[in-house]
RNA sequence: GGGUUGGUGGUCUAGCCCGGUUAUGACACCUCCUUCACACGGAGGAAGCCGGCGGUUCAAAUCCGCCCCAACCCA
């Protein structure tokens, strides 16, 4: 009792400051502030590997949604486990600045539109109002603890970095991948811009499909089907499939288009769906891009009958100057008044939209810059990088063999970057820039070449389409690793959404592919969507949408991260869950528990202690600790964030606050210096590898634990992972049978209602078969309060078979069909027999009816039951492994 | 229409690649316990035809085929 008394006055004088209670509020925006006032995340080259995250660059919307937050939580977990791992990892942080929904957004709140100011002037606007939204994601990103190096922030509105756009614009363009040229392109009326295949989506909507006849010029008339009466005027011919039966030997005939009045010619192509309307389809330049396949198959006419902002044009005579909507139904009706519709039904389209607007795209025939797609060496290139899951590289992989067209770059927008090329005045002659005079706008400057090459004149236009902004973020893994500056090298990770495959991550690997002939990234760790706590996808009407900034209130950015984890294998859609989120919660309660408790037994000497005299409970944990922190880094270099932090978790919750600091208690509070020692210092290196191993997950508290362990300096996230070099596998079964018979009597008093310290005469163990017979037992009588002996010979309680337990992989790969037989007769044997065969002969014969088998006893494992002699006043208590007998 | 992924106690999830324990854990639920870090704790309990049907095998949540359902991607 003196001896406890003192025991607490020792614990006043060294007691750490931590709070009672564990408080989030405090903690996260103490530490946030910290790494960002020190830089802590700071890439420098040590000489050790490199760990470069090519980080997608988000778009600027000014709300970092909880999507978002996934990517980084997983790219912020692999970042601070490489860190720990001892690479040098850099992890910057970009924005994708360029782009229509900032144009729109500014004209709206300045209530003008683009062209009513100059360019330059628009795109200050546009650049004011980015920084307004770059600031307030930065600051959720910084609320949830990522570590991004802020020093290697960029913008790709920076002349800096559009500069590179630029160049690898040009460079791209003297290897010979850009062209210039005429071509069918995905036209956004509302945008009014061009846009790539990849940013068409298709919607299903509700039509009308009228059916028209188109008369005959010189033989019968012929009944055609379409849903765009308004393209009549685009008309430039009708097909029919070679083998429908009802246009046999019309090929070649002419018609009239109604209304309009151009003669098309009838041709056959087997592309056409004879089942759909009446089998004959009109070709207009364009429809969609079938009918820009036969228009070049087939040589046809051009006549292009949209203008660029959606209304019809001059070609269309009378319905010129109308909108597209308005075209369609007038024409319609005009069709109806002249007799040439037939008749008309509801129908379900496939239409092409704009996927930033919803407008349905049309197809118009531009003058364009694009750039050459080349299928064979993206794959080549894709077919190197790792995909995690595997199965995202089919994503990749079917849309790039399904690539028709080539990419067009050229945008006809304002806030972008400028291509830099200039045309002349005299001769048409294309200038495009070289690399020494970037960044360039085109609009401003006139070239560096001064007068043409071709003509000799002096009489420069700039270049006013702009590009397309996936050309400024496909550059990001060579930003990330010092292009054009240094020779390439892969960068190791690129953590993106699965849903922008087609575009971010095709883009970027073209690009790489083209400009340095390499890969962009070694593993490619893809995510999937976060869905709502109901199952369902994220959405403000359905009433399950959260913002991570919700979820920092209520609860903390280390339980977030924990239960983003925990939501699934990376790859997989992720439910938010409160509830998962709740139990995060408790984990950080219970770890800061765990150290209150921890740090009150510690004090500055205890990381110094020389040669601990552990005790087998001692060495049983600190091997166990090195097993898990080797498994936890096989998870994580395997991104399986799940798996590693489950396990952390387990083993700290379970093997070290349930197990452990039980059987160590008696020690601290009441033991000799050097038992005390021990105890000590193994709480201590078992704390301090917890706290590293899950420092990549709750990156706040680990750092306030850490910087309250005694001995330890500076951040958690500077120190290096943990490798014990104590594993030990004698320790660890005995440390397992003590806290198993431990375990067992606390069940046993907890059964009848005792205080787990109630104090016992005495507690027998005979351990199973196998088992250390002399394990160390001092911890234990602490623990349940008891003397204990381990007792080496049969227990003084008649032992009964009670099971027999078949080894079914070696009876099955010995009896094959008979298998079942075997298993069968073994289970319908009493096990007292078997027992007794066993004994007597070292095998078992079995009658199965129609013969004897005789079974091994090796591939027969017997439980054996304890019934407590009558002559014995104990409770016999059987655990996992050991009889334990208790006297009262 | 094509492709991909998934379907495991009430809910979410692990296990499946590499077939053989009593199918993991969390939340919720029920019972008991305030014992000197923690009741945001501890001890225990109930709860599952592993989507359906076939096949392979001595043996299938696991491998194969078909079907149903859901999500996503592409036509």
């Amino acid at each position: 009792m003196e001896r406890d008394q003192d025991n607490r006055q020792r614990r006043q004088t060294t007691m750490t400051d931590l709070s009672d209670s564990y408080e989030p509020d405090e903690i996260e925006p103490k530490w946030k502030r910290d790494w960002f006032e020190r830089n802590v995340y700071e890439y420098e080259d040590s000489g050790a590997p490199d760990y470069v995250i090519d980080t997608p660059p988000p778009y600027p919307t000014g709300n970092f949604h909880i999507g978002n937050a996934l990517g980084w939580c997983y790219q912020d977990f692999a970042a601070r486990y490489r860190r720990l791992q001892g690479f040098d990892v850099s992890f910057p942080q970009g924005w994708d600045c360029h782009g229509l929904p900032t144009e729109v957004k500014v004209e709206e709140k300045h209530g003008i539109d683009r062209t009513e100011v100059s360019r330059q002037e628009f795109r200050e606007m546009c650049i004011e109002h980015t920084e307004e939204q770059i600031a307030a994601m930065k600051d959720t990103m910084r609320d949830l603890g990522f570590s991004q190096d802020w020093t290697q922030e960029y913008q790709t509105m920076d002349p800096e970095y559009w500069g590179l756009t630029q160049q690898s614009f040009v460079e791209m363009a003297e290897d010979g991948y850009v062209y210039r040229d005429e071509h069918p392109v995905n036209w956004c009326p509302r945008c009014n811009t061009a846009i790539a295949d990849a940013e068409v989506e298709n919607e299903d909507r509700q039509g009308t499909l009228y059916y028209l006849t188109f008369p005959g010029v010189d033989g019968d008339d012929i009944e055609i089907a379409t849903t765009r009466p308004e393209l009549l005027a685009a008309c430039v011919g009708i097909a029919v499939d070679p083998d429908d039966d009802r246009y046999d030997g019309r090929a070649g005939e002419t018609f009239e288009v109604p209304l309009f009045g151009q003669e098309v010619t009838l041709f056959t192509d087997d592309d056409v769906d004879a089942d759909f309307g009446s089998g004959a389809v009109m070709v207009c330049t364009f429809g969609d891009k079938q009918d820009v396949d036969w228009w070049a198959e087939h040589g046809l006419d051009l006549r292009p009958v949209f203008t660029e902002d959606g209304h019809l044009s001059s070609l269309a005579d009378d319905y010129a100057g109308l909108t597209i909507d308005e075209a369609k139904e007038e024409i319609a009706a005009d069709l109806e008044a002249e007799g040439y519709l037939l008749d008309s039904e509801p129908t379900e389209q496939s239409v092409g939209t704009c996927w930033r607007c919803d407008t349905a795209i049309e197809i118009l025939s531009k003058e364009q810059w694009f750039i050459e797609v080349d299928q064979e060496s993206i794959l080549e290139k894709a077919q190197q990088v790792e995909w995690i899951p595997e199965h995202m590289y089919t994503r990749f992989e079917e849309w790039t063999e399904s690539m028709e067209w080539d990419w067009v770059i050229s945008r006809q927008r304002e806030f972008a970057t400028s291509i830099p090329a200039w045309y002349c005045g005299e001769c048409d002659h294309v200038n495009i820039a070289s690399v020494d005079e970037l960044p360039v706008d085109p609009t401003e400057e006139d070239p560096a070449v001064g007068s043409c090459p071709e003509c000799g004149a002096d009489d420069w236009e700039g270049e006013t389409d702009v590009m397309d902004t996936w050309m400024d973020s496909s550059i990001s893994a060579l930003y990330a690793n010092g292009w054009p500056d240094e020779a390439f090298e892969p960068t190791q990770v690129r953590e993106q959404g699965h849903d922008i495959i087609r575009t971010w991550a095709f883009y970027t690997v073209l690009r790489t592919d083209a400009l340095v002939d390499e890969i962009p990234w070694e593993d490619a760790l893809i995510n999937g969507m976060v869905m709502g706590d109901d199952g369902n996808k994220m959405s403000k009407s359905k009433g399950n949408f959260v913002q991570p900034e919700e979820v920092l209130e209520e609860y903390s950015a280390d339980a977030f991260r924990q239960a983003i984890a925990l939501g699934g294998q990376p790859g997989t859609d992720v439910q938010f869950q409160w509830k998962e989120v709740k139990s995060a919660s408790r984990f950080l309660t219970k770890i800061w528990n765990i150290c209150r408790f921890t740090f009150s037994h510690l004090d500055e000497d205890t990381p110094d202690i020389a040669d601990p005299e552990y005790r087998e409970a001692d060495r049983w944990i600190l091997s166990k600790a090195d097993r898990v922190a080797a498994s936890v880094a096989d998870a994580m270099d395997e991104y399986r964030f799940d798996e590693a932090l489950r396990t952390i978790r387990d083993f700290v919750w379970h093997d070290f606050a349930d197990d452990y600091v039980e059987l160590v208690k008696g020690r601290l509070y009441d033991g000799t210096p050097e038992d005390r020692e021990a105890a000590q210092h193994a709480l201590f290196v078992t704390v301090s590898a917890s706290l590293r191993m899950l420092a990549p997950f709750v990156p706040f508290v680990t750092d306030e634990l850490w910087d309250n362990l005694p001995g330890a300096e500076g951040s958690v996230h500077l120190t290096e992972w943990p490798e014990l070099g104590m594993v030990d596998e004698t320790a660890e079964q005995a440390g397992e049978l003590i806290a198993d018979v431990a375990s067992a009597v606390r069940g046993w008093k907890s059964d009848r209602g005792m205080p787990l310290n109630a104090e016992l005469d005495a507690v027998e163990v005979y351990p199973d078969e196998g088992l250390p017979r002399q394990p160390e037992t001092r911890d234990l009588e602490n623990t349940i309060n008891a003397t204990v002996t381990i007792e080496e010979g049969e227990p003084p309680a008649e032992l009964e078979p009670t099971e027999i337990e078949p080894d079914e992989a070696s009876i099955g790969q010995e009896f094959r069909d008979q298998t079942g037989p075997v298993l069968g007769a073994l289970e319908d044997a009493s096990p007292a027999e078997i027992q007794q065969q066993l004994n007597e002969d070292g095998e078992v014969e079995l009658d199965l009816g129609n013969e004897v088998v005789v079974v091994d006893a090796d591939w027969l494992s017997i439980t054996e039951e304890y019934n407590v002699d009558a002559g014995v006043d104990a409770e016999v208590v059987e655990s996992e492994r050991a009889i334990v007998l208790i006297y009262e």
